[in-house]
DNA sequence: AGTCAATATTTATATGATAAGTTAGTGACG
DNA sequence: CGTCACTAACTTATCATATAAATATTGACT
C-alpha cells in the first residue's frame, strides 16, 4: 500500500513527460502565456511517440496547466488559475495582508483547540507537546530558525483536542503560516528578529493545557496568536511608510 | 472570461467521454473493483477513437478515479480514496459524528465571523443578511425547507467581516453543512422538525450585527450553534440507543 | 484435481493519415 | 505605401492500424 516503501514501479512514459513539463512550468521556464513547443517538437525532444504527448498533455489541461488550441498550440496558463478553486491555496507567505487575513481566522480555530486540548488531550499527546515546546528552546538557545518547530507545537495542540478537523485545518494552511524571517529579510531587519516572548507564550498554554485549564489555555492562546496579529500589523504599517 | 455567459463552445470528443465515464463511475454503475469495459469495447460503445479513449482515461487515471493495469484492464477505484487529500470533501453529512466533529470547529470560525462582520460589515453587506434572514422566516412559514437559506444566511454573515477567508471556509465546508431532515429521515421523526428556535437566534444575530455590537454578536451566534451541536448530540445518542 | 504451456485479451506505445483551425506571408490592387 | 484577399505552412483533434508487454483464460496432460 505504502508507494514509498514499494518497488519504485517504473512511471509510465506518459506519467514522465507530465511531471517533466508540469515542472518546466511550474519552475517558469515557460511564463504564462508563452507557447510550448508543439506536439512534434516534444515528440522529438523527448524521444516518445505522439501518443504520449498527448495524453500527458490532456492530463495537464485537465489540471489547468495549460490550454490547448487546436490550429494555434499550446499555452502555459498563469499557476494562480491553475490553482484556483483549491481553497486557501492562493495564499502567499509573502504577502503581509494575505497572512494577516489568515491569521484572523486561524486564531479563532486555534484558541478553540487550545481550549479542547486543555480539556481532553491524551498524556501521550501532552507530551508531544512538550516536547516540541522544548525543541523550539533548544532551537532559540541555537540561534536557529524556530518555524518548522513553531508549526509542530501548533499542530500537536491541534491533533490534542480529538476532533481531526483541527490539524486537517492546520495542514490545509501550512503554506500561509509564514516563518516571519522570509517574508521581512528584505524589508526590515528590526521585524526579522523573533518573537522575544514567543516561549513564555508558547509556556502559559502548555501549563493551562497541562492543568486541564480550558478558559486559561483560550486565554494564552488567544494572548499569543493575538500578538503575532499586532507584529505582522506594524510590519504592514511600516512596509507601508516606505 | 465567464464561461458561463460566453457561447457554449462545444465540448471537445475527450471531455465528452471523460465527464460521461467519470459521472458512470460516480452514480455507482461501476461499484469500485469492477473492471470497465475494454479500450476496445468503448471505442465502440461511444463510436470514437482509441486514442480519445485513451486521452479521457488518462485524465481519469490522474484524478485517481480509475486504475489502469496493463494487460488487466481497467478498473473503477474507491471514489472515498480519489477525493482523500483533499481536505475536508470526506465528510457525509449522514454521519452524525462528521457533522458533529466539523460543527465544534465550524462555530469557533463562525462566532469570530459574527463578532467581526458586527464591527465591519457595510451597509449593503448588512441589507444582504437581513435578507437571507427574512427569506427563511418566508420558507419557514410555508413549511418549505430552509436549509438552503441557511447556509446564505451564515455566508453572508462570512463575507461581512471583510476578510475572504471566512467565506472561503464556509465554501470548502459546505457539503458538510447538512441539512438535518436529510441525515435523519430514516431515523427518527422527532429530530426531523426544524429548529423551532431557529428565527429568533438569528433574529438576535442580525440585530448585533446591526447594532454594531461584537460581542453581543459572537455571544448570539455561540448561542445557536451550540444549540444545534446539542440537538445534534441528542440525535446521536439516540441513534446509539436502538 | 492440479500443473503448465499455449492462446487470447488487454493496456502501453509507436506511426501514419486526415480534418479543421490558426498564423504568417505573399502578392495583387488601389 | 497601405490593405485586403488568398494561399501555404503549421498546429491540434481525431481516426486507424500495428507492435510490445503484461495479464487472463483455456485446455491438454499427468
Amino acid at each position: 500500500m505504502d508507494t514509498k516503501t514499494e518497488q519504485a514501479e517504473p512511471l509510465s512514459l506518459v506519467d514522465r513527460i507530465r511531471g517533466a513539463l508540469s515542472q518546466q512550468i511550474q519552475s517558469g521556464r515557460y511564463q504564462p502565456g508563452d507557447r510550448l513547443p508543439s506536439e512534434a517538437k516534444l515528440t522529438e525532444e523527448f524521444s516518445v511517440s505522439r501518443t504520449v504527448i498527448r495524453e500527458a498533455i490532456a492530463i495537464l489541461r485537465s489540471e489547468g496547466v495549460v490550454d490547448a488550441r487546436k490550429g494555434a498550440g499550446i499555452f502555459a496558463r498563469d499557476p494562480e488559475e491553475a490553482e484556483a478553486g483549491r481553497p486557501f491555496a492562493d495564499i502567499k507567505p509573502q504577502r503581509i495582508s494575505d497572512v494577516i487575513e489568515l491569521l484572523e481566522m486561524r486564531s479563532a480555530v486555534e484558541i478553540r483547540a487550545a481550549g479542547l486540548a486543555a480539556s481532553r488531550r491524551s498524556p501521550s499527546q501532552l507530551e508531544v507537546i512538550v516536547e516540541a515546546h522544548l525543541a523550539i528552546i533548544d532551537k532559540s538557545g541555537a540561534g536557529q530558525s524556530t518555524s518548522e518547530k513553531d508549526y509542530l507545537f501548533h499542530y500537536a495542540i491541534a491533533e490534542a483536542t480529538q476532533n481531526s478537523r483541527f490539524p486537517e485545518f492546520l495542514t490545509l494552511i501550512r503554506a500561509g503560516i509564514a516563518p516571519r524571517a522570509e517574508l521581512t529579510s528584505d524589508r526590515s531587519t528590526a521585524a526579522t528578529a523573533p518573537n522575544p516572548d514567543l516561549i513564555d507564550e508558547h509556556a502559559a498554554i502548555v501549563e493551562a493545557i497541562s492543568d486541564g485549564d480550558a478558559e486559561g489555555a483560550e486565554e494564552a492562546m488567544r494572548k499569543h496568536l493575538n500578538g503575532t496579529l499586532l507584529r505582522y500589523r506594524a510590519i504592514l504599517r511600516e512596509s507601508l511608510r516606505r
